[in-house]
DNA sequence: CTTGACTCCGTACTAAGGTACGGCTTGTAA
DNA sequence: TTACAAGCCGTACCTTAGTACGGAGTCAAG
């Protein structure tokens, strides 16, 4: 044993706590440089960071906010989202409020979205090929963008 | 007048396209080098492409996907979504399915940060400071995820 | 007390999605 | 008819978000 604190076989090294939020190891010390999260202190009687459970959520958020079209910057501005003695409350409501309206928004867009999506699955017969039944016509059917006459005249090049 | 050609006085150059869309031209330029849109054909008689509403369309298309967390080329597959002779159309169909399904989790996890951002505005007196009372913890109640204490430890580096 | 897996840290590289630049051509308004 | 804006095209550069690498330190097992 070493001098007093022995009862370390539980720490939440760099490596567990990626595999535990589902990112690499990489990602974790990028996200700590960019001061997205905060580095633990290594622990005084030397050894390996331990990474308490609140940072592993942490990086799981912003791992969420990203996918759902949140930058990093975004993502940040979301964890920050958090009522410390210093900020006064009522400015971070407005905050929180801004956010939410991005939010609501987003999911309007993508219920748009998804409505094409439906329109397009039931315009198919389900077999052989039709006419002209894009997204972007389902769109239009929607929300109303182009305005023009459906014409797209052929090919394409493919990806 | 030049020859028979004179009414070309409407014609969507690339800049305008730009504008209409709400983008760069560069970013239109970028887009048909990737083949995600098509790029028009100079006019025989000669002169600046004219581009059509359709591809104009599908430039916003592309903007608004990217803003909800798909990338280009997801936002390609998405505008593939069209039944041409070529494929059939039970195929499209399947594909369709899947991006709604990838659609619909988007809004559900949307709808659970815009629930924690709620509980987030209410749980804040107004005015004043309180103690903690972060989106994380909100999400925790809205999701369950951690699974901790809450405990954090102070300070974090600033952005 | 050595070996091997892992941490730590700095620096370099990559991929996606643009953005800017320079040299040329083309359309149009003075 | 000339000037100047705008199109065209290739190449270079930039930002965001990681990913990889190399050398040193550290911990735990054999």
């Amino acid at each position: 044993m070493r001098s007093q604190n022995s009862y370390r076989s539980t720490a939440t090294t760099i490596g567990k706590a990626a595999k535990l939020a589902g990112v690499g190891v990489e990602t974790i010390r990028f996200y700590e440089r960019r001061g997205l999260i905060a580095q633990p202190l290594k622990p005084a009687s030397g050894g390996f960071r331990d990474y308490p459970p609140d940072t592993l959520a942490q990086i799981r958020f912003i791992r969420e906010a990203q996918e759902l079209g949140f930058s990093l910057a975004e993502a940040a501005q979301l964890l920050t989202l958090r009522a410390d003695p210093k900020a006064d409350c009522a400015q971070v409501q407005r905050r929180a409020e801004a956010k939410l309206d991005e939010v609501r928004d987003k999911i309007e867009r993508l219920e748009g979205i998804g409505t094409a999506l439906e329109r397009l699955i039931r315009a198919c017969p389900g077999k052989g090929a039709l006419g002209a039944c894009s997204i972007i016509e389902a769109l239009v059917g929607a929300a109303g963008k182009t305005g023009g006459h459906p014409n797209s005249g052929g090919k394409e090049n493919p990806t």
